[in-house]
DNA sequence: CGGAAGGTACGACAGCTGTCAAACTTCGAC
DNA sequence: GTCGAAGTTTGACAGCTGTCGTACCTTCCG
């Protein structure tokens, strides 16, 4: 499901509406640490970060992997300038969703 | 680690220090449905509850394990009274270890 | 054009963990 | 004492998922 159209390499991965994302599945993604440590960089940044910016302890693929669970999960928008792409959190529209539920996250502070 | 002395059967769990938890011990503990529910219904009573009084949708040695894991991860205390085991909430001890988490949590809508 | 940079797609694989059944333990009641 | 209720322990198993390497694809730049 969640086919957009082939018209090519498709460039332009598809983001769900956040609605229709559950608490479940948040927390499957935040459950990861390297998932976390990209939404932490990212809600620290207050702006979009390349991939490339974002050095994460795995594999490129890996890499991608985690991008794209969170983008699942509706918790980052993705797109490309250039060769690079693009990860911007989705802030306003998560909060909508699900109410203090970042900030409550973010706000703690993880071991080192 | 965290051996209670033995001095017979040990009925009596133990229990780990709230400072001693991490994030991501209590992140993993949440993220199962079954393990979010039974918090919720602590939550919500606003009292201890015994295992049986709370219905799970698995068998009673699954159940024991996610009684286990919350134990572990610093969510509830657990204690006998009689052959039924109660199930407290650490509201506000993990509430000074994870401010504004568990409310955060408790307060999202689960899709049914 | 050709190469390099930045990512993605695809298998494959290992480790974790949620699940259960069966056997056992403890306590209370009769 | 014996029986049942309530949980625990143990062992086994299946499914998921985080990981990687390799091959591939776009885009930029000289």
């Amino acid at each position: 499901m969640a086919v957009a159209r082939r018209s090519g390499p498709e460039r332009v991965p598809s983001h769900p509406d956040i609605r229709e994302i559950s608490l479940q599945q948040v927390l499957e993604a935040l459950v990861d640490p390297i998932r976390r440590r990209i939404v932490r960089e990212l809600y620290a940044a207050r702006r979009e970060l390349a991939c490339g910016t974002i050095d994460l302890p795995v594999s490129k693929s890996t890499a991608t992997h985690h991008f794209h669970v969170l983008r699942e999960a509706g918790l980052i928008r993705q797109y490309y300038a250039g060769t690079s792409r693009m990860n911007a959190l989705r802030s306003e529209e998560f909060e909508q969703a699900f109410p203090g539920l970042l900030r409550a996250l973010m706000e703690q502070r993880e071991r080192e």
